[in-house]
RNA sequence: GCACCCGUAGCUCAAUGGAUAGAGCAUCGGUCUUCGGAACCGAGGGUUGCAGGUUCGAGUCCUGCCGGGUGUACCA
């Protein structure tokens, strides 16, 4: 059995093992002994998980459970006929020790032979991979995340879609599917009606002289208040208020400049021109500085010219009508609000652009999937236009999975939405500068880090650390909900941190410059690693799964999966470190550790980089 | 009102219907002539909001309450 490259083939345990169980379990139907349908096979190989304990070995399946009533015997009864049956199931034997009985109500323990694992963690030690082999069916999947509106300044409230939409698509790259990441700005809404409108009434031509980006962002601050007109918020604000009292009728005036623009006014279109490369420019500095790269940009603005078609044809099909001076899609009852696709002053919204996005997406790209990484408040939103879309019946739409994968809102330590102390929401550039000043403050305090840094070099490790710890903090927590920002908490050095992650990286690589060791030697070298200790066996099981970890980021969309597997694997790693000597040991003792090591750190930084995180080499 | 999400250790959070609900912080104790001690090992701490139900098995699924959040016709 080998791969394209002349290595053997890469092992995942847990999915050899689930073609096992399949192959007994049909061959359990087959004669009779159940009757399992096709549709439920994905579910029962399901229940063959890794152990809750070590006790019971490394794997278990819990399905004699499930099927013992409907078999009509005792659970323990349909355990042993399974495992008697699985012994003989294809490449099961090489990989696995024979089960013993049955366990308590019926779970079959599996554990993975000694010479199996050594022979896959030697084989991934060689591999570029890593020992994770890539999906048998590679899907096209776009991930559509970050999206902010260019007309405003990135905030807070953009780092859970960036970060986690990032990862998502970094990961289902490395699984081998096919991944375009779109950027769907915001630059086409109501908030450049606001800009518009701001520029024409009370702009500052010396302060867009000097920064374009403050100015427009001060416009878009000050005319939403004017826009609003909220009692309290104009209390505090006298320059709105003075606006309000001048142009009593500004919200209107606002969703005209809009209308304007859409329209294809000159004045308004021109003004957008203008402003836009420097909205661009604002949020382009910021990806570069958080490393995350988008395959395309395609903003509302880019489908503007498709919209009015698309309401068109709605109406045409008698899925779309006029109601209140708008045009709605009814997709429940009277009662229910429908999914407004142009507004009575004749803009569109942005349901009409997500609809007209789903078309040219399916029409280009064909994809598979399509995830939305965008906050949990616009639910309804999703669900309403994905319905829309499928009755709409878009050419390729049958086909294809549309994801919202929701995330919770980002709190302060107060449990209430982080603002500032004023009351402002937290710019997102004045964010990342706190977290690297405060990880300047940390790095390079130990003896090891603080040999031979300059100052560049602490600038760079503050960086990384800095950077590292907002995104892992935010990765690092179930993305449904709302989580509390608090930089104490994601630059502690120890516990599940970025921090400590990327320290884990660097003790790693510390052993090879202080041994001298030549590194790719070692993996070339292809000896085999040992298990005959637990701590080393452990080790070298952890590191085999990174592929189990990654798939199981992929089912739900949940990159928090991944970052529990590498802290799993830094406290595997430091158990192991703890108690055996490396560098000490001797012979083939020592190269099958120092091999151990070296896949450990590789393994460990690549999660990282899947993350988006960077790691660096001291600290 | 209706819909969706969330209530887990003192705090911040984990836990694809599986075995004794786990980590970190905080508290207390232990290891060691430091291969990077920013380590390792251990202890205490829980009626998983409440009450029912389904299941061989429920933090997880269903129903009803209680508490919090969000959304709910022209902003995205």
């Amino acid at each position: 059995m080998t791969a394209e490259d002349g290595q053997p083939a890469r092992v995942n345990f847990r999915s050899a093992l689930r073609a096992a169980f399949r192959a007994t379990l049909e061959s359990l139907a087959a004669d009779g002994g159940v009757t399992i349908s096709a549709a439920e096979m994905p579910g029962l190989l399901e229940q063959v998980r890794e152990t809750a304990d070590a006790k019971f070995g490394d794997y278990s399946g819990t399905m004699a459970m499930a099927l013992a009533k409907r078999a009509g015997k005792k659970p323990r009864d349909v355990a042993v006929e399974i495992i008697h049956r699985l012994q003989a199931a294809p490449g099961f034997s090489d990989l696995f020790e024979p089960p013993g009985d049955p366990v308590g109500p019926g779970f079959i323990n599996v554990r993975v032979k000694n010479e199996a694992l050594a022979a896959a963690v030697t084989r991934a030690v060689a591999d570029d991979r890593l020992g994770v082999a890539a999906v048998a069916l590679p899907r096209t999947v776009v991930v559509d995340f970050s999206s902010p509106n260019v007309a405003k300044p990135m905030h807070v409230g953009h780092i859970r879609s960036t970060v986690i939409g990032d990862a998502i698509a970094r990961i289902l790259r490395f699984r081998g599917h096919h991944v375009i990441t779109d950027n769907h700005l915001g630059d086409w809404g109501t908030q450049f009606g606001m800009i518009l409108w701001g520029w024409k009434h009370c702009r500052d031509d010396a302060g867009f002289a000097a920064d374009p980006t403050a100015e427009l962002g001060r416009l878009y601050r000050l005319v939403r208040k004017v826009a609003d007109a909220k009692p309290d918020e104009l209390a505090a604000d006298p320059v709105a208020a003075a606006l309000v009292a001048k142009h009593p009728a500004a919200g209107r005036e606002v969703l005209a400049e809009t209308a304007k623009l859409h329209e294809g006014d000159p004045e308004n279109r021109a003004l957008w021109e203008r402003f836009m490369p420097v909205c661009r420019a604002e949020i382009d500095r910021l990806y570069a500085r958080l490393h995350v790269i988008f395959d395309h940009t395609l903003g509302e603005s880019f489908f503007q010219p498709m919209l009015a078609g698309v309401v068109d044809d709605l109406m045409a099909r008698g899925l779309a009508r006029e109601s209140r001076g708008a045009v709605g899609v009814f997709l429940g009852g009277e009662d229910d609000p429908p999914l407004l696709i142009r507004k009575a002053d004749g803009a569109f919204l942005y349901a009409t652009t997500d609809l007209a996005t789903i078309q040219w997406r399916l029409a280009h790209w064909k994809p598979d999937r399509i995830l939305y990484v965008v906050d949990h408040r616009q639910s309804g939103h999703f669900e309403q236009v994905f319905e829309a879309a499928r009755r709409w019946g878009v050419d390729g739409i049958a086909g294809v999975d549309l994801v919202h994968v929701a995330f919770g809102t980002v709190l302060g330590e107060d449990g209430r939405p982080f603002k500032t102390r004023a009351g402002d929401t937290v710019g997102l550039e004045a964010l990342l500068d706190e977290g690297v000043e405060r990880a300047a403050a940390i790095v390079g305090s130990g003896d090891e880090g603080r040999a031979g840094m300059n100052d560049d070099d602490r600038r760079h490790v503050a960086e990384t650390v800095g950077i590292g710890a907002i995104k892992y903090a935010d990765l690092c927590q179930n993305r449904t909900t709302d989580y509390v920002f608090s930089f104490d908490k994601m630059l502690e050095l120890k516990g599940n941190t970025a921090a400590y992650m990327q320290y884990a990286v660097a003790r790693v690589e510390g052993i090879f410059t202080k041994g001298g060791v030549d590194r790719e030697a070692l993996r070339n070298a292809r000896n085999g690693v040992l298990v005959s200790d637990p701590k080393e066996r452990a080790l070298a099981l952890e590191l085999l799964r990174f592929g189990e970890a990654l798939e199981d980021v992929e089912t739900d969309s949940r990159p928090n999966v991944l970052t529990a597997w590498l802290y799993d694997l830094a406290g595997c790693y430091s158990t192991f470190y703890d108690a055996l000597p490396v560098l000490k040991a001797e012979g083939s003792e020592r190269d099958s550790r120092l091999a151990l090591c070296d896949l450990t750190g590789r393994v460990l930084r690549k999660g990282l980089d899947l993350l988006g995180i960077g790691t660096v080499e001291r600290m």
